[in-house]
DNA sequence: ATAATAAGTTAGACTAACCTAACAAATTTT
DNA sequence: AAAATTTGTTAGGTTAGTCTAACTTATTAT
């Protein structure tokens, strides 16, 4: 059994290095940075890890997951985003509330918990924020998503999913305007800088690159 | 803030000199056995607690809680109890299995989460035991019940709630026949022992005086 | 190709929560 | 009231997860 942390190492270990396109490996001190712990800290653990047979590194060599490591990771993953959807459709929280709340629930070690809160939503694909949810195999589901920065001009396209889960990125992408399963289209694209200019439900915005490249849409 | 071990020892406190009539302080291998740990370590923490300020103690002294941390040690208990009800009622979740589950859940710490919680079952006022559930404010409803060992023969009485919640017990509970909210007569009671035969639903059963002893009935 | 910078590692220390073993105080039995 | 027992305390040690400071290896820029 794993305690909390390692848990928590695990799922950053397996954002890092299989939700980013064209990248399967992760850094220590990016590792350090999304857990808000220092270098040396994330080492320590990794050695724990590997031991465990979670992870497969060498030292100064990049990090990447073993088959169980990820299986794990995406046990967790399933319960995070289980919780979401349970705390949106249920409980009334907003899109940018959920996911502190979720990150501590994902930890509550009950296989027949999570299987009957699937059972109770209905056994959902995709969790509020349009992220795929794993099966009880840990099988997941992709849609072939793209970031909204790749769109172009003149193309419609629609909101499935938000990368920086931080509750003030959420509140930011509210204020424009967007919301899960909107469609919105590129209206130009500026060659200086990368920021565009949306038309989201009759109303435009112009947003950065940096925005552009956490929506994901399709 | 508390840690999760702090608010298992706060609670643990609250049960043993709270909840047992006539009895209003707690002891330090009391607490051990109850925690599973050694009495020295119970030490360590109630000098950690007394400096919170959440119990008051001396050294050879008896151990008892403050106002602040009976409040708080309602709030955890609050949260154990609808965890309970929300396993029970809308995970089909079987009496003797919530608890184990809700011990871990009634350390997730959001407000807004126990709160909705708390409108989403609706207000209850009983978890599924039938012990009350404390409101917001930390008031709780007692329903002046008694123990089944104190009925009288031939008097008729109802199940409210279980003391012991040992799956172990809890079990033995179901298959004598026994559940939430139901009657059951008192035919007789041997003064050697304390055992009764009781009957329930048209069945009659005999039971000890130590398992009379810890079912509570009105 | 070397110097500068970034990334990763090691050693040594701290805290929370636990332990064992030895001791001290309180309570109960004789 | 003395002895025996139970209950509670202290001292010193362990482990997980964290830190800082110093160091090593890898990468990038000139």
């Amino acid at each position: 059994m794993l305690t909390q942390t390692e848990e928590n190492y695990l799922k950053a270990i397996f954002h890092l290095s299989e939700e980013i396109p064209d990248k399967n490996d992760a850094g220590t001190n990016e590792l350090a940075l999304h857990l808000n712990v220092k270098p040396a800290t994330v080492n320590d653990m990794l050695k724990k890890l590997k031991e465990k047979k979670l992870i497969s590194y060498e030292k100064y060599g990049k990090i990447s997951m073993t088959g169980a490591g990820r299986l794990l990771a995406l046990e967790i993953v399933r319960k995070h985003r289980l919780w979401e959807t349970f705390l949106c459709e249920k409980l009334d929280f907003s899109w940018d509330e959920v996911h502190e709340v979720a990150e501590q629930l994902e930890h509550i070690q009950s296989p027949k918990l999570i299987e009957q809160l699937d059972r109770f939503l209905g056994h959902p694909q995709f969790d509020p924020h349009g992220d795929s949810i794993p099966n009880a195999k840990g099988e997941l589901i992709s849609m072939a998503k793209k970031l909204l920065a790749e769109v172009p001009e003149g193309k419609w396209c629609k909101v499935v999913a938000i990368r920086d889960d931080s509750a003030q990125f959420l509140q930011y992408v509210a204020k424009v305007g967007l919301k899960m399963n909107l469609k919105l289209k590129v209206v130009s694209r500026e060659g200086f800088d990368g920021s565009m200019e949306i038309l989201v439900e009759e109303k435009r915005a112009t947003v950065s690159q940096k925005f552009a490249e956490n929506i994901f849409v399709i």
